[in-house]
DNA sequence: AATGACAGCTGTTTCCGCTC
DNA sequence: GAGCGGAAACAGCTGTCATT
């Protein structure tokens, strides 16, 4: 090693006495020059390499002398900044890749049972739910009602908790005049058409779809007010039995006497049922008739 | 889910201090 | 920030049925 790190020393003190004793030598002068260099250094391989280079150097021979000091010094350099921009940018990423890990790492470690998987599956449908849920837009608020216009209006005495306020209001309300009370009523009538217009514009920049989902929403919450989509009058229409039972409820032919239950609609819906099953096919076709009009008016209305 | 009917039930609205 | 407590009024949901 030792002798061919001087062999290498030699050749390239030769070379650089040459490069500096004809500044603008030729190309093919260059060439002889390196063949000279062989016999120095014809076991550094990586030496003739920079010499065959240095031959294309040589075009330009102002920059010769930089150009060879750079030759010694640019192929180490180029290794550190190969290594620079290679190795550091392989740790950075490493490291970035272990910084974004590391919780993963972590949890790696702690080995889930297939029950706590679920639940952290749950947890994050869960989540995902909620925020899509806050995303939804807001309803504009309802109007208030004549008696919540007239707690509104009615001032607190002193240290008065909102329990006795409110007990002292509805004390005020039994007492008020029929007078006074309609004037409250009526005040609420003109914040309700002002409601619905507001709520109609809401409507109309929300759409329909939203409201569904809105109206689906609050249904699992068990939040009992549903939205009132902007164009309800394009519904589906009922089906056959649904037109069935108006039909014989406005006949008057749904008696609900043998039927037992406490809602008298329900004891119509039941006895309508029953009178539905009894029906033989011919008897059902006139109702199929007309569910079947109705439900390509439908499609005609929604199509267009 | 929507369609019809409708009695009965439930949620929402107002006020605000308090708790979680 | 949401919910509760209190009241009253009222809007709107529920329960039933069969079918698409």
């Amino acid at each position: 090693m030792l002798a061919l790190r001087s062999a290498v020393r030699l050749g390239l003190s030769a070379f650089r006495a040459a490069s500096l004793t004809v500044p603008a030598a030729p190309a093919s002068l260059l060439a002889s020059r390196v063949t000279m260099m062989r016999s120095f250094t014809n076991s550094a391989p990586a030496l003739l390499a920079a010499a065959a280079r240095k031959t294309g150097a040589a075009k330009k021979p102002a920059a010769k002398k930089k150009t060879t000091a750079t030759k010694k010094k640019a192929a180490p350099k180029r290794k550190v900044a190969a290594k620079r921009k290679v190795a550091p940018k392989r740790k950075t990423a490493t490291k970035r890749k272990t910084a974004a890990k590391k919780p993963a790492t972590r949890r790696r470690r702690v080995v889930l049972t297939p029950e706590q998987r679920l639940t952290r599956q749950r947890e994050a449908r869960q989540k995902a739910r909620r925020a899509e849920i806050r995303a939804l837009p807001k309803p504009p608020k309802r109007s208030p009602s004549a008696y919540a216009l007239f707690v509104k209006e009615t001032p607190r005495i002193g240290t008065e908790n909102v329990v006795d306020a409110m007990k002292r209001c509805s004390a005020l309300w039994k007492e008020l005049p029929l007078s006074e009370k309609t004037k409250y009523q009526e005040q609420s009538n003109a914040l309700r058409d002002v409601a619905a217009a507001e709520y109609r514009k809401w409507a109309a920049k929300v759409g329909d779809e939203t409201i569904q989902k809105i109206n689906r929403v609050n249904r699992a919450k068990g939040v009992a007010r549903r939205l009132v989509p902007l164009n309800p009058a394009a519904k589906i229409p009922g089906s056959v039995f649904i037109i069935f039972f108006k039909d014989q409820s406005d006949k008057g032919l749904l008696d609900t006497t043998n039927i037992t239950g406490n809602n008298e609609s329900v004891k119509k819906a039941k006895k309508a049922g029953e009178l539905w099953r009894g029906l033989s096919a011919a008897q059902k076709a006139p109702y199929q008739r007309l569910f079947e009009e109705r439900r390509e008016a439908y499609l005609k209305t929604k199509s267009a």
